[in-house]
DNA sequence: ACTACTTATTCAACGGATTGCGCAGCAACT
DNA sequence: AGTTGCTGCGCAATCCGTTGAATAAGTAGT
């Protein structure tokens, strides 16, 4: 129900195309909201209909045409209405997990690898993270405070997911060292 | 792709309805992967006709009748080859920080009203994670091990959530005592 | 020369998820 | 007497999301 509100939030600061969206996406609002290239396009349609957004036509050379959109007034309004009223809790859907809970059928092995591959990932966002954070810093801490907000919970975040694999690695090792229950021999 | 994974990772301990599942959906798994009912029932169905689960109908009185699932093997094996391969990246789709990156538009107060109202939420959670984490850690270290991580996990989410919260109030409190540059008088 | 990547938009098919509704009876509270 | 809430199952419509593909021209690397 919210896709429609993040591009309208991205488009406040700049008029962007929906390939300008998509990198958006990817990078910085990605943090908090993740859509592919398709579903930005087909949301900007919508929008486009419901005259939330309009845009102007880029004719290129070299490069495709493209179009270049930005809010309207009633957009604008849209956007308020729903920041005023309260969001749902995000609802959780987690694959690793579901394997962490049903980790009784796995080997310690396996999960060690995916887990350290996951931290692999973590860490980068949080360099990516941190390295932004810091830049905002130097320059404006009162302009772009949300946007330095945002950043500081995707930091806590991944610093929280790293610690909890280090307790993940130091369970499992325990349990490797005084193994449990299954009998070798009766 | 995976409701499905995280109902048979349930059915492995104990047969359930779908009404127990929904109740362990809202409670012990919500933590990882939430569904609704409509969603579990449908699911159920489909595990059923592909037979990786099968049922008992059990007539109660009071009581609506009742189906009792189990896991059968061919769901033990497709569980497992689940397990093996890695879990694609969960996407994050959080509405209330997409409000926080549009802060700009609202006023720091109904910014403040929600941060409270999930900053309960959060609070609420992470007491309940930390009572059954205790309640585990009295009885049984190395069983419910996966449990316990899981718990974990959430506990830490909720921790680095309220941390963040704090951080959020802090700066739009400075922000509040020297105004920005909105100019009263030209 | 060939391959791969970037810019830029769009369509089609499918499957997953949400919302809303319906049935059914019992228990407990007001 | 009436409302609410719990146990229990299910259908249908619609919407959201994912996957895969097509088109088209430039640029950069092996």
């Amino acid at each position: 129900m919210s896709l429609r509100h993040a591009i309208l939030v991205l488009l406040q600061d700049q008029e962007a195309s929906g390939y300008d969206l998509a990198r958006e996406f990817a990078n910085s609002i990605g943090l908090v909201w993740n859509a592919t290239h398709q579903q930005i396009y087909l949301e900007l349609g919508k929008l486009n209909d419901q005259s939330m957004v309009k845009y102007r036509h880029i004719p290129q050379d070299g490069k495709p045409d493209k179009k270049l959109y930005r809010i309207t007034d009633e957009g604008r309004d849209e956007l308020i209405r729903w920041l005023r009223k309260p969001a749902a809790p995000p609802r959780i859907r987690d694959a690793f997990m579901v394997k962490i809970a049903g980790g009784d059928l796995s080997d310690s092995a396996s999960i060690l690898r995916e887990l350290d591959d996951q931290a692999d990932l973590r860490r980068e966002r949080l360099n990516t993270f941190e390295s932004l954070a810091s830049k905002l810093d130097d320059t404006s801490q009162d302009r772009d405070l949300f946007t330095y907000l945002t950043l500081r919970r995707g930091i806590l975040d991944q610093q929280a997911w790293l610690h909890w694999a280090d307790e993940v690695r130091s369970a499992l090792k325990k349990r490797e060292e005084r193994p449990v229950s299954v009998p070798t021999s009766v």
